[in-house]
DNA sequence: CAAGATTTGTGAATATTATAGCAATAAATT
DNA sequence: AATTTATTGCTATAATATTCACAAATCTTG
């Protein structure tokens, strides 16, 4: 093992693999090996084993893994081995979706707080979550300690509102908003944008 | 120009492009350059002009692209330059977020219909739709010609609902089920988990 | 317990991807 | 109209990423 700085490539398959083997858990696969995982999510067996080789030696030889073992090496390595709580911002039906989301707990994630500014919203129930008003986001969710946020709200809002979670405390912002967010370099973003993904489909569609 | 097989991985990022093209033609710009665009999407300039250039000429020394010009041509490679019709198979909270979300029409899609097996869902309106039942879904969706699909249906309806999605003639589907699907090599599958890109971020934060 | 079958971790070889740099061209300026 | 400035498209180069292939270690089988 070498601890150099890791690829983020590499860094980006980890979860994927993490997800597979909690299926295998749930099949009560008690071992697997690199064959059997690069088959399970298209990837060569020789990639899987180098990836996991830039963090330590996890296998046996003649064996494989042990899955137990490799799914609490990842979820260390993941950082998710405590759930870290979030903060939904937008509480529209993709707001609901989240709130209401029940895979998040086994997988090192727990949504804390749901805020949202329109009127008609804010106090409104959804689950076990009242809405709170946006108004309020960066004293509560800094007074919660909350460093994980997903966006939710319109596009027209979404830089604004980051901005505001950066203020709170927050290193780390999923956005569903379909721009291009502008925010220090030392803030983790990621985005999801289906738009984006039916495309890159659809360019190798008749 | 050299029409050589194009390496995904530049297909990926032009739907990228297409969508800052587009908030930059609602900003009234008319042309823009490689330069502006690698900083608006945290890209090299080099690596934009190597990317499009894979496809044709479209710039202009000394003055870069026509933002009009680049986005009707971005549209014609991605093939959206109509609206492909998609089906949502599950009406849960996703389901109704989709089939509510106003942003699909001018980058070149139209939910058509919407599915669900669950009785207490058949029937009702969401939306424009009302929620057709799973059943008659392979029936329904190849009379009406759909190719993609949008899954949000759970882990565990998952894969059997795409087989059908395949048999009614879908040969693009984008799952936000937190599984691998397993299907014919000629059919395009994306995928949606936010728990995936959450925990890539999660390695990064202390 | 020896022989054969598996499977890891990794250095070396290949393949892919990104960047640098520049001639060519267009526009702006003097 | 000559000079300067801007910017592309593309070739050459550099950097990254993936795959190959094999010694070493472990398990299985007769």
């Amino acid at each position: 093992m070498e601890t150099k700085k890791i690829p983020d490539i590499v860094v980006a398959r980890l979860p994927r693999y993490l997800q597979v083997l909690q299926h295998m858990k749930q099949e009560k696969l008690v071992t697997t090996n690199s064959k059997v995982l690069g088959d399970r999510l298209g990837i060569s067996a020789a990639q899987i084993r180098k990836d996991l080789s830039q963090f330590g030696e996890f296998g046996k030889q003649g064996t494989g893994y042990s899955v137990d073992f490799l799914i609490n090496t990842l979820r260390v390595i993941l950082n998710v081995t405590d759930a870290w709580k979030i903060v939904v911002v937008g509480a529209g039906d993709l707001g609901h979706a989240l709130a209401h989301y029940q895979g998040f707990t086994n997988r090192g994630f727990q949504v804390s707080m749901v805020f949202d500014n329109d009127p008609r919203l804010i106090g409104k129930q959804i689950g076990a979550f009242t809405v709170q008003d946006t108004a309020d986001l960066i004293d509560k969710v800094r007074a919660a300690e909350i460093h994980v946020a997903m966006l939710t709200v319109p596009a027209s809002a979404a830089q604004k509102v980051a901005e505001e979670l950066v203020k709170a405390g927050v290193t780390a912002i999923l956005s569903y908003a379909p721009i291009v967010l502008n925010l220090p370099h030392n803030i983790q973003v990621q985005y999801i944008d289906p738009i984006l993904q039916l495309q890159h489909m659809t360019y190798y569609l008749e």
